[in-house]
RNA sequence: GCGCCUGUAGCUCAACGGAUAGAGCAUCUGACUACGGAUCAGAAGGUUUGGGGUUCGAAUCCCUACAGGCGCGCCA
């Protein structure tokens, strides 16, 4: 018995209860009501505050409408009793059966287990990391590399068709300063004050030269676009391959130049100017997003004629709703929020909905602590850290963990003496040893020749309902960090399944000691075993992190 | 000055407006006839930064003060 069927058997209490005229409500009832699990062992296995919420509109007390509710709900297969409790909470306990079926339930489905139909036929377009290609990618991107392609699995396993994006700034003046970083490496002189410092200026600047032996002897424009066209395609790689080692596929890399040049640009400022919400002013073109609560009107096109850099990403956007993204995701670092009342100000402009056609998430600062000190500089990229920095110091599996299971409304220290080690204190390290643990007993198992069956009457033992009960609850876990994007649910919840699979493995011998006879129960358990690594596996995948059978 | 985020156990952090605010680590006490003990059981640890308000019910929502982080260009 899942949560959603408890649900269910409570709307239709509910539906009979209305339908006997035993129960009046103001309003429609409600299509599916909150089912809890609660905290204090003796509330059962599941409540729900359903008499709490509908009190007012049935016009009588909580408790006397739980009472009501209790009776009818009592009698529906699967439900072993259910109490009121409290102001009128409905304490459920579950039939062991009914209870025991979760972990048949789990195998079958398998690698889809988890999955719904929460955001079925959303096409959603998520644009992250974004870092210009003016060097490599630093940790405020990295953040969004682990928790934007977690959510973007997150959505998927939720039913909706998730397109991840990278947005290439490579127009504009800081690819002028790249360039120019270039150029005076390579002519051996010192970076521009507004340029670009770093081992990796000089790397590509050898490397370009290596290329193009004849570089220096043209004239220092002609030269210049060479390093700008070149050192770009440079960084674009070493970008690309990086998130391919953080195993992030994107699947469109967009180019900023592409907007200025294809006209898409213009074409966003004349659908905004039809729409009136464009003016002149000091010879430059503004968009009006005072109005749609900015702090003030923004220049899209400078008064040289040039495009601002908002131009791009308004014909950015309408890029993407053209494409057919209902939902359009954009994923900053705290340093960028100021740039989300403009956005969400565009987004209204064109005559869409902010926050729903138009989301944008902000998450705060990544630090890196090596020794309690914060790591500050990168060899190669100077006064930045990078994602290099990062992977080199603790693998992927502990980066995208890390940066996983907090909330991105937190700034975060990452310890990197703590990732790397094979303690209980490291947070996927317990993820993964439980999951290897799970495997190793999967071999064992194998190696007897016990098979799991399904005997759900037979798991009766208070840990095997713990770990029912748990395993339960996945398909809502991620449910709710797809609506609340918070990736981080998923890792909390692996954490809290890692410990309860460990209390029910000291609790119940799974498998027959010596010469012990193979049981039915020995069946059932290694039945909820197998349940175990599905859930773990299916979760770490989530996350992109790895799911060792040995450690 | 204005805006966004944060403030919870000694530390790092959880907690769809629900019941006695939870984990891990650290501390203390136990369980080795070990299916991976890289584990488990128990104890101790809290005025959820302070002050108001809304609600049957607030760590959560609103107002306010304080503290910290990050921003506020015809840069990108």
């Amino acid at each position: 018995m899942t949560p959603e069927q408890l649900s269910t058997a409570v709307v239709d209490a509910l539906t009979s209860l209305v339908a006997e005229g035993a129960l009046a409500l103001d309003g429609d009832l409600p299509t599916q009501v909150t089912i809890e699990r609660p905290r204090q062992k003796g509330h059962g296995d599941y409540a729900t505050n359903v008499a709490l919420q509908l009190a007012k509109k049935a016009g009588t007390n909580p408790r006397a409408l739980a009472e009501l509710v209790a009776a009818r709900l009592g009698a529906t297969e699967g439900i072993a009793g259910v109490e009121v409790a409290g102001p009128g909470f409905l304490n459920i306990t579950v039939d062991a059966g009914a209870q025991g079926e979760v972990a048949a339930q789990v195998v079958a489905a398998g690698t889809s287990y988890g999955s719904s139909t929460a955001f079925a036929g959303e096409k959603i377009n998520l644009e992250f990391v974004s870092a210009n290609p003016t060097g490599p990618i630093h940790l405020g991107g990295v953040r969004w590399a682990a928790v934007g392609d977690a959510l973007g699995r997150i959505f998927e396993m939720t039913g909706a068709a998730v397109t991840r994006e990278y947005y290439f700034n490579d127009h504009g003046g800081q690819i002028d300063r790249f360039s120019n970083s270039l150029l005076a490496s390579a002519k051996g002189e010192p970076a521009p004050e507004d340029g670009y410092g770093g081992q990796y200026i000089h790397d590509i600047a050898a490397a370009i030269t290596a290329q193009h032996p004849d570089v220096l002897d043209q004239a220092d424009d002609a030269a210049r676009e060479t390093f700008r066209a070149v050192g770009v395609e440079m960084m674009f790689a070493e970008i690309k391959k990086s998130l391919a080692d953080f195993r992030v596929d994107f699947d469109v890399y967009f180019h900023e130049d592409n907007l200025h040049t294809s006209g898409a640009v213009a074409r966003a400022v004349e659908r905004l100017t039809e729409l009136g919400n464009t003016y002149e002013d000091d010879g430059a073109i503004w968009l009006a997003t005072e109005k749609f609560g900015d702090d003030k009107d923004r220049v899209i096109i400078k008064s040289d004629g040039k495009g601002a850099y908002l131009s791009g990403d308004l014909a950015y956007y309408l890029d993407k709703r053209e494409r057919g993204f209902d939902r359009c995701f954009i994923m900053l670092g705290a340093d960028h929020h100021g740039y989300v009342g403009r956005m969400m100000a565009m987004c209204a402009a064109f005559g869409d909905t902010p926050g729903v056609n138009l989301e944008i998430l902000i998450g705060q600062m990544v630090n890196l602590l090596r020794d309690g000190e914060p790591v500050r500089m990168s060899k190669r990229a100077g006064t930045v850290v990078t994602i290099d920095d990062l992977v080199g110091a603790i693998g992927v599996d502990a980066s995208r963990y890390a940066l996983s299971r907090y909330s991105t409304d937190s700034p975060i220290d990452i310890d990197l003496d703590l990732w790397t080690r094979a303690t209980n204190d490291n947070p996927v390290f317990t993820v993964q040893y439980a999951h290897a643990r799970v495997a190793s007993l999967m071999r064992n198992a194998a190696d007897l020749g016990v098979e799991a069956a399904n005997h759900p009457d037979l798991l009766t033992h208070e840990k095997e309902g713990e770990l029912l009960r748990a395993l339960a609850e996945f398909p809502r876990v991620i449910k709710a960090a797809a609506e609340l994007r918070e990736p981080h649910r998923v890792a909390r919840y692996l954490e809290e399944l890692a410990g309860t699979y460990h209390r029910f493995y000291d609790n119940c011998r799974v498998l027959p000691r010596g010469d012990e006879e193979t049981t039915d129960l020995h069946r059932a358990r290694l039945l909820l075993v197998d349940a175990t690594r599905v859930v773990l596996a299916n979760g770490l995948g989530l996350l992109g992190v790895s799911a060792p059978e040995r450690m």
